[in-house]
DNA sequence: ATCTTTGTTCAGAAAAAACTTTACGTACTT
DNA sequence: AAGTACGTAAAGTTTTTTCTGAACAAAGAT
C-alpha cells in the first residue's frame, strides 16, 4: 500500500522530469543533464554528487560535469552545509531569472561575437570599395554584402536593447509576472 | 589584382559566415547548416541545392536536409523561378521576424509540453493527497512537488504572455526597432 | 605525517549525430 | 511511352559527443 502511493508519486514526478529534460535542449543542455536538473527540482534537500549518481544510476564524473553546466547557467547553486565535506547543490527556483540569465549569457555573447565579426568585415569591405580598378562584379558583391551586414547589425542593435530590458527587469512592466486581474 | 580583390571580399564574407554559423547552435542548428545559411545570406540570387553543394563542398543530400531545417525555422524561403525545374532558396532577411518565429515555434512548443506534463502530474498528486493512510513522508513529498510545479507553472504562464507580445509585435513598443533618437 | 574522503582531469569505450552514397519516386521532356 | 532531372529516403560510414573508470590533487581526519 505504501509502495503503491510512492509509485504514484514517482510516476508523477518522472513525467515532469522527463518532459523538462527533453525540452532543455533549448538551453543547449543534454538530456542527462536535464534529468539531473529535474531530479534536483523535486528534492527538498540540496543534493550531493553521490546522491545524484545514485538517483540517476550514473557515474559521479558525469554528475560533476552535469552540475557544473547547470551552475554555469545559474540553474543550480552550490550550498554551504557545515558538518560535511561534500558539496551540496540545489536548483535555483527563480525560473524567470533563470530564463533571463540564460539569455544574457548565451544570446548576448553570440550577439557580440557576430557584431564584432560584422563590423570588422564591414570595414574591410568599405576599404575594398575604395580600391582602384575594382571590377564591377566585385564591387557589386561588396555592396550587397555591406547591405546585408547593415541589415543584420540593425537587428543586433535591437536584440541588445531587448536583452537590456530583460536584465533590468523592465520587461516585467510590459509583461508582468502576475497576470493583470480582470 | 582582380584575384586580390576577390580574395579580400571572400575573406570578409567568410569571417561573418563562420561566426554566424558557430553561434547558430543557439537555434539548435548544426555548424554546417549554419554555414549554409551564411553562404546564402551573401548571395544576391536564390540558390539551388546544386549550387549550395558546390559552394560548401558537400553532398546534395546534406543541402537538402540543411535547407529543410532552415525552412522549418522560417530562416529561408523557397522561391518560384519559372523556366527551371530546380528549387531555389533564399534567406529571409527580416531578422527580427526570424527571431520571433524561432521563439514562437520552439519555446512555445516546449513550454506547452512542460505545462501539459505538469498539469497532469499535479492532478495526480492532488488525488494522491486524498488517499487514506497516506504516510507522512509521501504526503510531504507530494506537497513539495505540487509547490514546485505551481512555481514553474507561474513562470510558464509568464513565458506564454511574453511570447505573445513578441508574436503580436507589441514588444516593439517597449523595445523599438529603431532606437529612439536623443 | 599518514591515511581518507572528495571533486576533477584524462584516456578510452560507448553512444549519438552528421555526412555520404546508393537507390527510389515523382514530374517534366522528348 | 521512355528517358532524364530533381529531391529525398534509407543504409552505411565517419566524426563527434557523451559517459565511464582510473589516476590525481586538494583538503580533512586520525
Amino acid at each position: 500500500m505504501e509502495d503503491k502511493h510512492e509509485e504514484k508519486l514517482n510516476k508523477a514526478q518522472e513525467r515532469v522530469i522527463e518532459t523538462l529534460a527533453k525540452n532543455m535542449e533549448l538551453y543547449g543542455i543534454t538530456m542527462s543533464t536535464g534529468l539531473l536538473y529535474g531530479t534536483m527540482l523535486f528534492q527538498d534537500k540540496a543534493m550531493t554528487l553521490d546522491e545524484m549518481g545514485e538517483a540517476l544510476g550514473m557515474s559521479k564524473t558525469s554528475m560533476s560535469t552535469g552540475v557544473r553546466t547547470l551552475m554555469d547557467l545559474q540553474m543550480v547553486d552550490k550550498i554551504w552545509k557545515k558538518g560535511t565535506r561534500k558539496d551540496h547543490y540545489e536548483v535555483n527556483l527563480d525560473w524567470h531569472q533563470t530564463f533571463i540569465d540564460f539569455f544574457s549569457l548565451k544570446w548576448r555573447a553570440a550577439s557580440e561575437q557576430n557584431v564584432h565579426a560584422m563590423k570588422k568585415s564591414r570595414l574591410e569591405l568599405q576599404s575594398l570599395l575604395q580600391e582602384e580598378e575594382l571590377s564591377e562584379e566585385v564591387k557589386a558583391r561588396a555592396e550587397t554584402s555591406i547591405t546585408r551586414i547593415d541589415n543584420a547589425l540593425a537587428y543586433y542593435d535591437w536584440l541588445s536593447r531587448f536583452i537590456d530590458t530583460m536584465e533590468s527587469h523592465q520587461i516585467f512592466e510590459l509583461v508582468p509576472k502576475d497576470p493583470v486581474k480582470k
